[in-house]
DNA sequence: GCGACAG
DNA sequence: ATCTTGTCGC
């Protein structure tokens, strides 16, 4: 078990996008390096998952973003990290990533661990331009990635069945762009999108794996319980 | 123009 | 995301 829960400041790269102008421009840029036609780590093998999120003090500008790495097959923490930083862009939806990004790769670089899987709060693929946080991400990182988000966004789905692992399709339209998945009976899915080199398939079955006792993934709630710590004890 | 809108 | 206590239920 690592503790690098100390905070180095990760101010946003330079060059960041500071319009949503700007923001558009390089999603418009880098949408077409997602990596689709892999399909990704083999679910039920034992891999490294890594949960990342982030957590906001607006009153001091501050953001602290997790990265935790969790043992497949066991659940267990192999190893954490987190960065704390300067809010990069303002909450706009369809521009998260420019928000969260930022201190999420500073804490990503300071995880002492591999990633064969990385777990995003949010979407990938499911995105008003196919380009949301998960597959930002990926094509930053060339990790593959995924997105679990909470809520559907602007996407419409036909309730899941009642049963741990029902899916239904989440359409833009008529096009499946990821999947509302039910890791609990009869509780609110959750929403599955491909972000970069996973298909849909396997991002369900990772995420479904990774979510046994809880609705959110393990990944998630450690990465949410950490980024909260380390801005509770930013300074 | 108005409302909706991942975190 | 965040503001925020107790409370009902398994």
């Amino acid at each position: 078990m690592n503790h690098t829960t100390d905070d180095t400041t990760g101010e946003p790269p330079s060059g960041w996008p500071t319009t949503e102008a700007e923001a558009l421009a390089v999603q418009d840029a880098l949408r077409d390096r997602v990596v689709l036609d892999e399909p990704g780590p083999a679910p039920g093998a034992e891999l490294t998952a890594v949960g990342v999120d982030v957590a906001y003090d607006d009153e001091r500008d501050l953001v602290a973003a997790a990265a935790v790495a969790l043992d497949t097959r066991t659940l267990r923490v192999v190893a954490e990290a987190t960065a704390v930083g300067r809010v990069a862009f303002p909450y706009v939806p369809g521009l998260l990533a420019f928000r969260e990004i930022p201190t999420v790769l500073a804490a990503l670089d300071r995880l002492p661990a591999t990633p064969d899987l990385v777990v995003c709060d949010g979407y990938g693929l499911a995105h008003p331009r196919r380009f949301g946080l998960a597959a930002h991400l990926g094509v930053l990182t060339g990790l593959p990635t995924i997105g679990v988000a909470k809520n559907p966004f602007t996407f419409r789905h036909a309730p899941p069945g009642p049963a741990r692992g029902d899916t239904a399709p989440l359409l833009d339209g008529d096009e499946e762009v990821g999947r509302a998945l039910r890791t609990r009976e009869g509780v609110k899915p959750v929403y599955v999108s491909v972000g970069h080199r996973v298909n849909l398939d396997r991002a369900c079955a990772h995420t479904l794996g990774l979510a046994r006792a809880y609705r959110l993934p393990e990944t998630t709630r450690a990465a949410d319980a950490l980024c909260r710590r380390a801005l509770a004890e930013a300074r």
